[in-house]
DNA sequence: AATAAAAGTAACCATCTGGTGATAATTTAA
DNA sequence: TTAAATTATCACCAGATGGTTACTTTTATT
């Protein structure tokens, strides 16, 4: 009898099958999620399409695969979790402005980021739906802490830095995409990005003040 | 000989065309950019897509077309000037958040635009970039006045408005499609739609406020 | 009514799509 | 070294794609 898995230097499952999800995330990036498709990918990869229907049962379950092994909010996690600990840093207002000015640079870095958001908001879809999900419960923690925080005052937090986090994502992919201006304001250009984040600043600045917190 | 142009009730070339680019809208409200294809076209509208490329050119012409005669901005034109009357009103901070909330409610009513919002920060095309430049020329005249307004102030009018702007860009088309939250509000619900549109009018507030105007 | 231009269709083509069944190459265990 | 299980490819299928060519129907004029 056969030993089950296959290791060699040209047959090996695993190994394949991270080719075919390192293809996915290729096409993504280079020309959208409407381009993903089985042909395209075994073109990319350099595999048969047939693999695709072994391994994952179909294109639906490579994709699935694809995203699952993205990572993004994992790493926001870490940065929450302040290196290993789990005690939650002070919700501040630098906390936040730092929060949101990361989220945007990371956005405007990451092609694949930029296009897995746009496929979000483009097409209902399981994974798509789960991985927004996954955020939302990673956010939760900031803002059960910040519910007390702002509990007496006459200040929205979540519905403040919904817009916020919402502006931010729209007008990156409105630069990365259209590549035209914003209320005269290009993000693409290194003053465009400085006036849009010193005004997320100040909104954030005030939003505090008005709850009457001087932090 | 005969004459140019024919107006009979079977064959009818104007007839024809508007049919042709109406097959595109319902395409594009019901199915997106994506699926808008000449064999599509042709079954929507019951005509022959040799039609497309006698009358436009092709697909792209046909699209170029379609996305003329949509004039979501002209509609938003006739309330800058005020009905027939070229002058600008006060760039009032009530002003601002009627503009805000009708954007607001506009998209989220027509599901037309919000394709159309989608397809500019999908792909680059020629005639979306015109469309959200001609956009840029209608927001220009509000922008100078509110220039002056805010002129010796500490805030960046333009930029906060495009965070604003921006915000309601997304998080409409999230709730849409996504259907999900987002830092725990649903917009599609009325209690949801309320908070944003609170906050958001705390926000212009507050923006005019810091500017040294108690309007 | 005849006719030529204009308007419109149907059939066809090459190419690309997702998906499968037969077959070949590699690997491992005996 | 050989054989069977695993890994992978190839050729093929039916259907959809964009695009064209040959053709028919309607219309307006004479």
């Amino acid at each position: 009898m056969a030993r089950r898995v296959h290791q060699g230097s040209v047959y090996n499952k695993e190994r394949t099958k991270k080719k075919l999800i390192d293809a996915v995330g290729r096409i993504l990036i280079r020309e959208g999620f409407q381009n993903i498709k089985v042909n395209k990918i075994a073109a990319v990869s350099g595999l048969s399409k047939k693999l695709i229907y072994n391994y994952f049962g179909g294109l639906e379950g490579l994709i699935k695969a694809y995203l699952e092994q993205v990572d993004f909010w994992k790493i926001e996690e870490q940065k929450l979790d302040n290196g290993g600990k789990s005690a939650l840093p002070e919700i501040s207002k630098d906390f936040m402005f730092q929060l949101l000015r990361d989220d945007f640079e990371y956005l405007y870095e990451s092609a694949e980021m930029q296009k897995i958001v746009l496929w979000g908001i483009s097409v209902k879809n399981k994974t798509l739906r789960e991985l927004s999900d996954e955020r939302e419960e990673l956010g939760k923690r900031v803002f059960e802490k910040a519910d007390a925080f702002f509990e007496n005052s006459q200040v929205d937090f979540r519905a403040t830095v919904a817009i916020l986090v919402s502006s931010i994502y729209y007008m990156v992919l409105h630069a990365k995409t259209s590549g035209s201006r914003m209320c005269g304001i290009d993000v693409s250009t290194k003053e465009g990005k400085e006036r849009v984040l010193k005004a997320l600043e100040r909104l954030i600045g005030q939003t505090y003040k008005y709850a009457g917190y001087a932090l």
